[in-house]
DNA sequence: ATCCACATGTAAGCGGTTACATGATTTA
DNA sequence: TAAATCATGTAACCGCTTACATGTGGAT
């Protein structure tokens, strides 16, 4: 049972979900693959945390829908208890940082208009998602003990931290014309 | 000559340092271990991207002093101009956060007090090596033709990060308690 | 006497990415 | 007819972590 299993039950326990569903609801809180995700539900299923079935589709091809069962149910509450790891951050703009200094400002000053064009993509994908899931609970989803409640903090704190580094770069563009 | 090698490359740039001291300075900007530190630097070192020289301490033990050679500094200028990737950000947090509504208060409460908790230590670390920054040049290095600069918007943005985490930590603390 | 910081390495295993593989249906 | 989305899988490889291994010198 690794980190990314837990975070697996733990969507499936919101609503019985296909692997690729699952992938995709995951992508914006933990990249994982598809070649990553299949073979570890296979896995949950044969361990009892998952029972899946095989759902036919006309318009689209047939799918496995997996859910949780008591025992994954339990093993999720057991996981909220137990100490959290320190995330992890890897960033190579920070790398590349270090080496602002060897090069010419017009190659400085991309990097960063580059990384700002990237973080406006992900502020409109956030802002929408966040209003998607204001509009499907009628207002804002204060209440913990409904499943809404986290993706309505996680959808916050994404925001809050696009914003904020949207706000470096311009701040670090701005301190790279400044000397020019 | 992955990320990492890029990474060890810029700092040595620099200033010729130890493996020891390399994963030091790393640390606050990408987390690696020497096990993975010191390999690399061997790896670079034959293939002439760095020098070494033994240097040899009374206090303390010997230790493998590396330099950065002409075709390091060259290829250090050739990864500025490549595309950068995609920062990466893995929070167990976050997949903890879905599954709140399967607990109770108290145990979802302290989810968010231990993260506050370990944001408030690296929020004084950052702060203290930012002192120590401005101390050692004199003010701020607001000139992106120094070595300080990289360092001087990197605190920056660590600092943003970690005021902007506390501050979301602290709300969702607040949401918590509201409808208790 | 014990623990911590300094200092460097190797080996095993896990987690994650990239590539290989297949195939249906819809949209441009 | 070419590309994109949906859908599921395997295999090889790389990057990173954990554990093993060793040794010095200073502080408590």
């Amino acid at each position: 049972m690794n980190t990314l299993a837990y975070g697996l039950l733990g969507l499936v326990a919101r609503m019985p979900s296909s692997g690729y569903d699952l992938m995709l609801q995951l992508q914006p809180f933990w990249q994982a693959k598809h070649s990553q995700i299949y073979p570890l539900l296979a896995k949950l299923e044969q361990d009892g945390y998952l029972d899946f079935t095989r759902v036919q589709q006309t318009d689209r091809p047939d799918k496995k829908v997996y859910s949780i069962t008591e025992k994954g149910r339990s093993t999720l509450r057991e996981w909220l208890d137990r100490p959290t790891s320190d995330p992890v951050f890897r960033d190579e703009l920070s790398l590349k940082a270090y080496c602002l200094w060897l090069t010419d400002r017009s190659t400085a000053r991309k990097l960063f208009e580059e990384r700002e064009a990237r973080y406006l993509e992900h502020l409109n994908m956030f802002e929408s998602f966040l209003a998607e899931l204001e509009q499907a609970c009628d207002g804002t989803p204060e209440d913990p003990s409904t499943p809404n409640f986290g993706e309505y903090i996680l959808l916050s704190r994404g925001l809050r931290s696009i914003r904020e580094e949207l706000n470096w770069c311009r701040w670090v563009i701005e301190l790279i014309d400044k000397k020019a």
